[in-house]
DNA sequence: ATTCTGACAGCAA
DNA sequence: TTTGCTGCCAGAA
């Protein structure tokens, strides 16, 4: 059996998949970064490559807390991804996030990392 | 096949 | 201290 047939294929659907699988993990009310999903992910160096598959985040049919990915500093880098510039920022309010100048308050706080949680 | 891009992160000045 | 440049990997043109 080549194929998993309790757990899900992430890797046959590429890394983009993996991107998806992992933000859609994180609980409400947690953000996590970018530089922490690619590590999670084993590619490190690829912290990039993770903003830029959740640009296609779009293309997964279910939802994609892509809202709760920001950057190391906590800032909201992708903001001007979303519908509008402040559609991240309203995401994160109504998660009980507070942003402050596009940026995450207690952001450390808040960190959920999916290499020390999962 | 090659080239370029990309929602970052780390290091240098 | 802040600002800027490079590196990194993987996918799209």
């Amino acid at each position: 059996m080549t194929r998993k047939s309790s757990a899900p294929a992430p890797d046959s659907e590429g890394f983009f998949s993996r991107v998806y699988e992992v933000t859609k993990l994180i609980p409400y009310g947690r953000i996590t970064s970018y530089g922490a999903i690619a590590r999670y992910l084993g590619s490190g160096g690829s912290v990039r490559m993770v903003g830029w598959a959740l640009n296609s985040s779009h293309h997964g049919q279910g939802f994609i807390p892509a809202h709760r990915v920001v950057n190391r500093n906590g800032l909201l880098t992708g903001k001007h991804h979303f519908g509008t510039s402040s559609t991240m920022q309203q995401l994160l309010e109504n998660e009980g996030f507070t942003v402050e100048d596009d940026r995450v308050l207690e952001f450390r706080q808040r960190f959920w990392d999916p290499s020390a949680e999962l």
